[in-house]
DNA sequence: ACCCGAATGTGATGTACATCACGTAATCAA
DNA sequence: TTGATTACGTGATGTACATCACATTCGGGT
């Protein structure tokens, strides 16, 4: 399926567009392809688009005193990213965007965003969604970090998001769950 | 000043409203005073209605094994609050929300919110920013969370909020930055 | 004023995890 | 193929924090 399909499937679950309504909605994006590696932001430039996902997968993490990576987010397809902070606040990124593997994408433009939230109100009410869906996604997330420990968040990731498994290298999952990489084997290790 | 002249000024810092259409929009809050100490969301329960806080402060918790208390937001005048999981996807509350002190609310029911939100495509636009300001909140404070130790998150904190440190136990601060009471008591009198 | 429960301080001890250190296996590029 | 880089496993050790236990102080209700 292509992108445009794509986009206005997941659309559609949320908010009613005529054809001619998504057409004028979706002439707002832009198709992008990376490699795997490539960063598609990068901390200490400005940010203006965000970003969502075709196929592959992406990573938005952030780096602390040059050493330690955690990461926010892993973006897979349908999903959106961007380092919202900065696109809204219009303030440079705090964290990096860069590809775990090949990856397609549709950009949209923070300007273009605002603009079509206020020619179409079905619109608006989409991204009223999706953040929302977003916030609360966030605040499972946080719920969890302080609640469970290490070995019942991994195990939640992984019925989460099984295709992560072979997806993605463990120190990444690591990095996602906040552990080290060492404690990280060990946990799945032991318990087999 | 009143509790409908707060909700206007909060409001008009992101949506422009005629003094007409507020009136609609704020026609649909009830007021409510609740006493310190009483529940306004109990776990398990129905959940109808968001609020808005025009004075004192609330919190929202999770409690688990029915012995440890995590607080996911203490909620101050001009906030909002409520379990927007459960309020978003009709499921029974799984967070308690209650009083720490007197306090007032502006209760906006899901149904009108999405009524209004539909009719005024500028109500929707207010809740697409509040609910974005959310967003960018939580996640910031997840990262803080996987970033920080609990003294940098404890001064964070309180320079962020620097009335909470009289206005509400230090127990209760605790189960906010996710440690006990006991390691919170020895960090800030460790190191006046 | 008085009492009782809640809030707070502080020591002793256990534990999950980080960190350091090193070795092995897998991946990729020339 | 081969060398180099990256991923992964595993032991030893240190540390921040939880937990338990108990003492003290504070604050609200009768």
């Amino acid at each position: 399926m292509e992108a445009k399909e794509i986009l206005k499937q997941h659309i559609a679950k949320t908010a009613k567009l005529s054809d001619e309504q998504f057409d004028h909605f979706f002439s707002h994006f832009k198709p992008q392809s990376y490699k795997k590696g490539q960063v598609v932001i990068s901390e200490g430039q400005k940010v203006d688009h965000e970003y969502f996902v075709i196929s592959g997968c992406l990573k938005a993490f952030f780096i602390n005193d040059e050493i330690k990576m955690y990461i926010l987010q892993f973006a897979m397809p349908t999903w959106w990213t961007s380092d919202y902070g900065a696109l809204y606040n219009q303030t440079r990124a705090t964290i990096t965007i860069d590809c775990i593997t090949d990856a397609e994408v549709l950009c949209l433009s923070n300007h273009d965003r605002e603009k079509i939230c206020s020619e179409l109100h079905q619109a608006e009410h989409f991204f009223r969604w999706r953040t929302n869906r977003g916030y609360l996604a966030s605040q499972k997330r946080l719920l969890s970090f302080m609640n469970n420990d290490t070995r019942a968040r991994y195990e939640e990731l992984l019925t989460l998001y099984p295709e992560l498994y072979n997806l993605v290298p463990k120190h990444l999952i690591a990095a996602y769950l906040g552990v080290s990489r060492e404690t990280l084997s060990r946990l799945y290790n032991a318990h087999k």
